[in-house]
DNA sequence: CTGACATCTTTGTTCGGACATAGTGACATT
DNA sequence: AATGTCACTATGTCCGAACAAAGATGTCAG
């Protein structure tokens, strides 16, 4: 059976800006994707094809393509051949993205807050020193954070910084999200190598995120590289098993 | 300083197949990739501009540009108006992929092989329903597998499927990967949502997996969706946390 | 009734062109 | 010496058009 093709209201588009520096492809997108978790179109629904939607609203092709390809990324809709674009899954969940686990809490509205365990200057080992590719001996920062969610221990956060960032204050780090200080100094994160993994707590963790004894915790090691290539920054976190986890939405290519 | 420019030999795109059903795009990407985990593009070197590229070997800029984001998106080069297009890391892991374990084992050369401790059809349970898109009473199968590699036990995989999937019979799970399984009916798999997590391993995880008390396993539940948004396939797995990790290269949009 | 074939629909790929926008660096001005 | 301006370069966005390929459906011969 052919799936009911769900026909956008004439005035769907209307409230988009052309002369808005935000491109119209994103902002198609966006429309269309607040309709399908809106569920005015329904899961299963096919989409209007392209052509059509373009001269009815009058976009090209190729914009009305790149914005559904939007969506098809995210998961939220699927192209066939022959047959059409259809609405896959209205609960799709935000994916891994690059993003610091302060921005995560904050996005949520859970109130993020960080006490500062340790904080010092040290010389890097041959570990270090070949995940931030520099020598070793060099100085590194060393920090290690204990996040909170909502006051409720969360996570423990050991980042090494290369010698550039070794005047962060206590005070900031304690304040600021690591990633939102080094935007603060013209540092963007680009791409970010990471592993997650699980193994038993050590004493020092199960201390600080107030686990018992012999409790599993959650893992993940990560290396961000900036828009230059540099490594940035790496670390070891672990998380409280019973209250995060990750989620990501897959997409078949 | 301005990183240095790499200019490719004139006959990099020689062997490239015009009247291929492979498209142009992903062929040009491919050997782009090879050239740059090769290190014959090194990391931070900057890459021919598109226009000059595409005019050199005879493509058009949108094609060009195709390739050249399907490899930003992987992660191994980054794009700034008005700078150019920058090596970032020749070193990037293979993404989170939507595959299943089996297929991972394979392509890794390590020998997948399988032993199904349990196989029974039932009558699904709320959740089952919920994940599954069916009524709570109608039969589906569940399957508890445990995955090995190289004959170490590695996975435990509890996995619950549609009535219509019922008359799978234990040799064929124990002889093939349930989404090869899946594609030989026709079904392929496009869309899954998945959450990793980590807890202490149950009694039977410990006994299946060979793990000691008190032991933590790494978690993922997945529910998988086919072309047309159907649910398939829900199921939970756990991991000896010694022998398997998720890695992933993130990338900012 | 069935299978082979043709046809239609819709997305996939590729081309060519135009203008916008963000860095960069040089030059002129204050 | 600091700052503003301008040209240059390279990517970002958008348009229009054409043909290829895959899936679905209808047609017709056997």
């Amino acid at each position: 059976m052919a799936q009911a093709e769900t026909v956008l209201p004439s005035d769907f588009f209307l409230d988009l800006d052309r002369s808005s520096p935000v491109p119209l492809y994103y902002q198609i997108a966006t429309r269309l994707e607040r309709a399908i978790r809106d569920e005015d179109l329904p899961a299963g629904s096919r989409l209007e094809n392209e052509i059509s939607l373009g001269q009815r609203f009058g976009f090209s092709r190729p914009t009305v393509r790149r914005a559904i390809q939007e969506l098809v990324d995210k998961g939220l809709l699927v192209r066939r051949r022959g047959i059409g674009t259809q609405v896959v899954h209205g609960q799709v969940t935000r994916n891994v993205e690059l993003t610091s686990l302060y921005e995560d809490l904050t996005q949520t509205g859970q109130g993020p807050t960080t006490e500062v365990v340790s904080r010092e200057v040290l010389t890097a080992d041959e570990n270090a020193a070949r995940e931030l590719g520099v020598a070793v001996g060099d100085r590194v920062l060393r920090i290690v954070r204990l996040r909170y969610a909502d006051g409720v221990p969360l996570a423990v956060l050991d980042n090494t910084l290369p010698s550039e960032f070794a005047d962060f204050t206590e005070e900031e780090l304690a304040e600021r999200g690591l990633y939102q200080l080094l935007r603060a100094r013209g540092i963007t994160i680009r791409v970010a190598k990471q592993r997650i993994g699980a193994r038993n707590a050590t004493a020092k963790e199960r201390e600080l995120l107030a686990l018992p004894k012999g409790s599993a915790v959650l893992t993940m090691s990560r290396t961000a590289f900036d828009s230059s290539g540099r490594a940035v920054e790496f670390g070891q976190h672990c998380y409280s098993p019973d209250l995060y986890s990750f989620e990501m939405t897959l997409v078949d290519k």
